[in-house]
DNA sequence: AATGAATGAGTCTTCATTCAT
DNA sequence: TATGAATGAAGACTCATTCAT
């Protein structure tokens, strides 16, 4: 996906060694922390570095810049996303459209509740990025998966796959946005989401058969 | 809608003179213009002064640091989103529900869309702000105006008006964003808008009759 | 005593209207409530002319500047002070040195401390004044009168009646000066007094009869 | 004597290396230089900062704010004044109360006299600071070693030594600030302090023995 | 390679003072 | 004469980034 991140946000080198790793490691799950306890707004170079427990020399050492860093944890996660939904995609050929499309809710849902806060911070932290590139490539990867994903379901013969595939897809990450935006409660996410699903249904049987 | 906005941010006085009130527009639209060329980052206060024509200090005579700039800029426009809401809603009382939706796709939807630079730029600057009460406040009155709507729906009786309320606000609000994230081109989203009409058509005809 | 404010001090007008009296006053008491409430950092024009409950440009039409303010603050109380210490000087001529010494400790610590918060505060105003003309004159003035005080007492003829003048002025004002800094209880400040009247009748018992 | 400085005055890193120790040095005598040339109103960081040969970042990786800098200082000097008071108070153990009380007094002044203009300064930076709590303690920390002196002299059974202390030094450190207040010459000022300690001597004479 | 002291451009913010109304 | 909106110089402070050790 890396898919030309703007030059400036390459982290400066793969690590390979394990020092590397673990020091990289560490990094991440500092950012983290900080992104977490302070918000992109108390994200500094000197505090992500003294909670990794390394200077802030090593740290300019992996990453070039700040903002190399968010990118960088946003990628990670954008990637980890991207392969989960390609997975459920994999595993869904050939399975009737709803079914297909409560999977994708099920697994975007999923990837995006498990640490919410976390959730909260990385979509805060994309606004002041130029991550529109990262985002487009990302999009592009996962929807090649769940638009093959509906072509070849075992009920489905639209002509054009790849519209049904934008909505479907607006719909579900906008809404799994949104309720990050409102705050819900987890009863009402549960609702939400059974509800979109049968949304979803209720569309897929009056198209394309 | 002001709802108490966080102490910090509050305006510090309401323009009531001619003089004060050309002022204040002139910092208003400064704003909007820095935030559509510079974004959130290039924001700084003597840069919008600057571009407003007037000094600093003026500026700090109205709005007690940069953030209540931004935050008042949200608050003017989700106001004005609200009224435009209601408005349609109250227009659409005792209509079919499908007709009601597709009103407050269209409505939203246009709001958003016209001037798509200046919504991408607000949709970020609230990433940077701690805009949770204002946004609380915007979705609590527009819920209202909504459910409203849905419940005086000539052809619905659903028990849970409220839940049917809260999924398609999502869906709307949250299709909205994304497609504004993924950028898409002007006749997707023209083609997607009529898609998500279908798919509200689908989901209440399943629903409540 | 004015004895030449550093020229950009002075006062612009001195008030004779009824009008101005009332506000130059509402403007001194402003300026003290201010200074009490806040300390010389707080001290801001605008806030002063809030309080006094007149707009900055008037208060600018009696006061160049801020530091006038200060200073007309200080001239005033030390001109008081002055008086003070002068009548009982007036009143003591030709009583014994001991008596003339006590009577100016009394007069001295009671002008000082029956608004002991506005002493401390005129104290750490002068630090950020200009004010060494003001002393200087202050001092020039009240020496002039103690040691005529001293020379005349009944049983004084030492040859030098302003060494000991200096010594004991010196002593007394710098005792209460320092009471205020260490800021010691009531009851201390009694006995201390007590005893240091005690400390000039043992002294002035050994020099000059 | 550190005693708690306000929690915002304390210095941020006590320098260890070498380097910083340096650093550390030429910002303090830089912030000497300044307040003898242009007073507390014309200390500003930059200033400071640009005399000591350092950026304004070093001075604020060392001091958290300006007023911490003038806080640092007169702890250093509070200190040093302290240690010399013991050093003097410790010699004196077991002599006639009327040396101990001149010793006091010629080291106290000695230490005040020294740097003249320094004292001056400092005397006046404390106006605008929040250093009760730092007199107050170095007030407790002296007036433990003088009281101890005095109980301890050959020829005193005071029954209460506490009181002759306090009026001894209030006398003591006020005179000696209000020598710098008016500003005499140095003539002036040797007599001055030898009648002080005529007046400390009869007074003496009369109490306790 | 790692360290962390040093840098300084860049921002925010205040407040004394002016001047058009 | 009074008002208070506007001014803008001045100053405090931050933090990404570099580089000598």
């Amino acid at each position: 996906m890396p898919a030309q991140p703007p030059k400036a946000l390459k982290p400066r080198k793969t690590p390979s060694q394990p020092r590397s790793r673990v020091t990289v490691d560490a990094i991440f799950e500092a950012t983290i922390q900080v992104l977490l306890s302070q918000g992109m707004v108390g994200l500094t170079s000197t505090g992500v570095a003294e909670r990794a427990g390394v200077s802030v020399g090593t740290m300019y050492q992996y990453f070039p810049n700040k903002q190399s860093l968010v990118y960088a944890l946003n990628e990670r996660f954008l990637t980890t996303l991207a392969e989960r939904v390609e997975a459920t995609c994999a595993q869904m050929h050939g399975r009737p459209v709803a079914e297909a499309a409560e999977a994708l809710i099920d697994t975007y849902w999923a990837a995006k509740t498990e640490r919410p806060e976390l959730t909260r911070a990385l979509y805060r932290s994309v606004a002041e990025l130029e991550t529109d590139a990262l985002l487009h490539a990302f999009a592009t990867r996962v929807d090649k998966a769940t638009t093959d994903m509906f072509c070849r379901a075992s009920d489905f013969s639209s002509p054009d796959a790849s519209e049904v595939n934008v909505l479907l897809t607006t719909v579900i990450y906008g809404s799994v946005r949104n309720v990050f935006e409102r705050g819900l409660g987890p009863e009402e996410i549960l609702g939400l989401k059974s509800e979109l699903k049968a949304m979803c249904r209720a569309y897929l049987a009056t198209v394309g058969k």
